[in-house]
This record gives structure tokens, sequence and C-alpha cells, in this order.
DNA sequence: GGGTATTTTGCAACTTGTTGCATAATGAAG
DNA sequence: CTTCATTATGCAACAAGTTGCAAAATACCC
């Protein structure tokens, strides 16, 4: 049940249709909690139909004309109401622990490292990026709670990407050894 | 895609009912990939349709008896096939962090840092969990393959945990200091 | 002004994950 | 020998996420 919330703290920095908001979400939110644009559209649909947003201009039903979308005042509580509940944390669901798990069974292969290769730098290139975005914050304003929230979530970020560098580095160099 | 994968796995480590399974899955491979019964069970039948495992005792087609499931070649080759797929590694989908991002709209109430701590402390047990096993298994033997895999993944639970501490430590302190 | 690409919204079908409950065997208690 | 908890398997309905495609408006090009 995240998704709805995602879109309504989205909605809430800054009114959007729903490609603007896939865009939005492909280079912000979406870095924890990506989404398609069907997800977007069938959430902003359900989201409408409870009340808890609406379309600004009103009158435009059809297909293909852009529709944007402002939350109300049952959204925003919803979403206090949302941030005040206790949700303990879920497993990592990463499907590469679970890969090089099973090489235990079948082997591991020239090929997993090779893997493990390509994700370090998958997760470098993400961190660099990360740190750009830190240092364009940086020079921007951070008095606002707001700002300091994301700093806040930003550095989670990075924490997590250095976490992976670091981990598959170790990896590589136990399985490289004897491997 | 990575359940049935994961259940191949585990029962190439050891021919399992359904029930066994799903408890071994609560204190291992569920660190990282949880799944309910009713997950496993489906799975199960759709592995077995699909000619990967088979169930040892034939003739046990009633509900209510023991079925134990062991791992046919096909399904080994298939586990083969997985483990060489090159696959991006997916966002957090984390929901503290979208929660977190959430107050930077809503407000940050007492509520989050409570819940920030509590966090903290789960982390802190699942992380001492970890070094139990760390623990037994340095005891143990570590001379085969699927000893340092097994090795290699642990320590990745027990530096993403501390990724976790260390991280809502920072953030309980920055929220803390003004909030 | 007719064709073509782009923007924008959306449907339908499928897979995966969750929740609640039903059913059968088994063993222990009285 | 019946009742009750436990073990074990499973169905059904739903929620969330994915994939492929369709269709309406708009803009641009010749």
């Amino acid at each position: 049940m995240s998704l709805p919330h995602a879109i309504l703290t989205a909605l809430l920095e800054k009114p959007s249709s729903g490609l603007e908001l896939t865009r939005r979400f492909d280079r912000s939110i979406g870095y924890f909690w990506s989404a398609t644009h069907q997800q977007i559209y069938r959430e902003l649909g359900k989201l409408e139909k409870a009340g808890l947003i609406r379309a600004l201009d009103r009158d435009v039903p059809t297909r293909g004309q852009k529709k944007e979308y402002e939350v109300l005042p049952s959204g925003r509580e919803e979403l206090e109401r949302w941030v005040g509940v206790r949700e303990d944390p879920r497993d990592p669901r990463d499907p590469l622990l679970l890969r090089l798990r099973a090489t235990g069974v079948v082997g591991v292969g020239g090929d997993m490292v090779d893997e493990l290769r390509r994700h370090r730098a998958l997760h470098q290139e993400r961190l660099a990026e990360y740190r750009e975005f830190e240092r364009r914050d940086a020079a921007r304003g951070n008095g606002t709670e707001r700002d300091r929230v994301h700093r806040l979530v930003l550095q989670g970020g990075i924490d997590l990407e250095l976490f992976w560098v670091t981990w598959l580095d170790r990896a590589l160099a136990d399985l490289e050894d004897t491997g």
C-alpha cells in the first residue's frame, strides 16, 4: 500500500499529470520505489474515485488530453495517517543474493563472477549519480524541513550503494581467490 | 521469477515437503526472500506440473498427507540457466524511506522519530541474530564451495543491517537535533 | 490539408504476493 | 471412542506489479 502514498507525496510537492508524474518518478522517488505509467494511471484513477485527489481543468474526460491532478484535504489527511503507521522492515528481496546462494548447489561459474562485476559497476554509477544530486542540493538552500528530509533520504541511497559496492568487492575478492 | 528458483535451491540442498520448506524458508532463505506457505504450495504444484520436481512417495494425492519433493535433472538445469542470467539490480522498495520522504510535505511528527528508533532496534536484533549464525558457521566446517557462498550471503545480510543501523543513527541525530 | 511522429491516457491479460479459510490425517487426552 | 490440538495441504479471492498494445489529441513537415 505504498504507491498511492508515494503519488500523494509527489502531487503535494507539485500537482502534475500522469505522464509528468511518471517522469518525476523516474528521476526521484522511483529510485526507491519505481512505478510504470500504467501503475500510476491506475492509482490516479483510484485516488480520484476515492476523493483523495481531483483533476484540475474538469471536463476533460477523453483520452489523449492532459489531465492535471491536485491533492484534496482528505488526501493530505490520508498521507498524514500513513506516515504515522508502524510497519516492520521487510526482507531485501534481492535476486542477486538468491542467485549467489544457488551457486552453492550448482557451482560458481565464471558467469557469476562477471555478473557480480557488472553489478558493482552499476552500483558505482548509481552512487556517482547520487553524489551529483548531493552536490547540487548542497549548492541550493537547505533550510526547510523538506530539504533536510530529502537530504536524509538521499544519504540513505548513498549509504546503500556504498554497502553494495563494498560487499561486492569482498565477494569478488573471495570468489576470484579460489573460484 | 525468483521464488521457484529459491525453492529449487532449497530442495537441492535437501528434499522436503511443503511445510518443511516453509519452515526452512522462515529461518534461512526467507531472510532475503520470504514466502508464505500458500505461495510455496502453489509453486510446488507448478514446478511438479512443469516436470522440474517430483513427489517421492507417489500415490499420496490426498490432503493432509505429507508429500516430499525432490528436484529432477531438468530442474537442476533450469536453476543452472537461471544463475547465468543477467539481471539488473532493482530499487530497494523500502516503505520507510518513502514515509520519511512524505514527512517532507506533511511534517515530521514525534511519531516518525519513534518509528525510526523502533526500526533501529529491529535491525540491531536482526544483526545480532546474523552474528550468531556467523559464530556457529565458523565453528563448523568451511571447506566446501557451498559453505563459502553461504558465508558470503550471510556477510551481505550483516553488512545490510549495519547500513540500516548506521543510517538510522544518522537520521535520528539529525531529526532530534532540530525536529 | 494529409501523412507521420509524439504526447498522453488508458484497457486487458498475466504474474506475483497476501489473506482468510477449508479439509484431511494424526496423535494425545479424557 | 470421541474430542481437541497439531500437522499438513490446499482453494478462492483479492491486491500489487508487469507487459503489450490501443487510441485520442497535438504538433510538425511537406
